[in-house]
DNA sequence: GGTGTTTACTTCGACATTGAAGTATTGTGG
DNA sequence: CCACAATACTTCAATGTCGAAGTAAACACC
């Protein structure tokens, strides 16, 4: 990756562009939803530098992370794209690929003859355990913001999700 | 993609489950980076949507952008990646798909030898602009936030990014 | 001015992700 | 019990992304 430092900050610059065409009515918008993107590109880039000696992505960790904290250690498939907000395939393939290594198990489900459920075995949990006190150490310990900071974040991002849809009143999930 | 909503936050549950582990001197920063991760999700996803008319995706979008409000309408491929912060690789490979559908040129760089321009054609300024009001009047106009929030949001995270070295004083980029 | 290093891109394999289409099973009405 | 709709996954093609390895040109230094 290029890891230049650039000598002004780049969404500062893209507001003035904004404003230069008209578009001050949108800038706002626009610099926030920027600032979000590269916000996301930075956590993830440094989540699998902390990672990759685990040889595990954040990606997978997710996974992991949400099966260790259920009730039994395994969910269907559909049960973890619903709470990791992501597509039925991009469940499936990342699935097989820890089932590959031996961190998940996939098993019919018993209750339902179409599902598969995701099963965390022993080293499933030993990997997610090692992998989460290196994020926890290398990352979430030290964000580039205080505790008031990081709060505040999460409050407005908290927002954002609301807004869109993600949680809250309406339809359940289950 | 799997729309469900969720009766409880995600992200406020993951916090208690990182507290019943002992780790509640990392939980403000897991809820922070995720938040930040789960707001790109959805902002992405729905710019992508925005777009899909036009048969272009963010990511070319900001290309087509940062080509835009370049002097020229052109831009050596390796500054393209210091300030998209993306790999070179995904440069080459984005300008091919773009040059394909004859919105971007690649024109030796007349100044190296080694270095290719992309540079901007005539529709690829059209599309830009046409995307430009898709996404000002789609999304920017309302990201969820109210103009103070957003404003807050994006001093926040201008701290990570200059905590990551993505600007600031130090080397510069020429 | 030749040699060795750095720089600018390209290529490759892997993973992440999506939308769309396909398969199998469940559930629903009649 | 049967037909039809809905659900749970899988598969596929495309895009985006990375890190590593490769190529070629520019630069730097003796």
């Amino acid at each position: 990756m290029t890891a230049r430092k650039l000598p002004f900050d780049p969404i500062e610059r893209a507001t003035e562009h904004w404003q230069d065409q008209g578009w001050e009515a949108y800038a706002g918008g626009m610099a926030a939803v920027t600032s979000v993107m590269r916000g996301q590109q930075i956590y993830l880039a440094r989540a699998n530098d902390l990672l990759r000696p685990l040889d595990l992505t954040f990606s997978g960790f997710e996974v992991l992370a949400l099966l260790a904290f259920s009730r039994r250690g395994s969910l269907p498939l559909g049960k973890v794209s619903e709470r990791l907000q992501v597509n039925a395939g991009t469940v499936t393939s990342s699935i097989n690929r820890l089932a590959l290594r031996g961190l998940v198990q996939r098993v019919p489900n018993p209750a339902d003859g179409r599902g598969v459920l995701a099963q965390l075995t022993t080293e499933g949990r030993a990997v997610m355990k090692k992998a989460a006190r290196l994020l926890n150490e290398g990352l979430f310990v030290c964000t580039g913001l205080d505790e008031q900071d990081q709060a505040q974040l999460v409050r407005l991002l908290a927002g954002v999700r609301r807004w869109s849809g993600d949680f809250g009143e309406g339809q359940s999930s289950g």
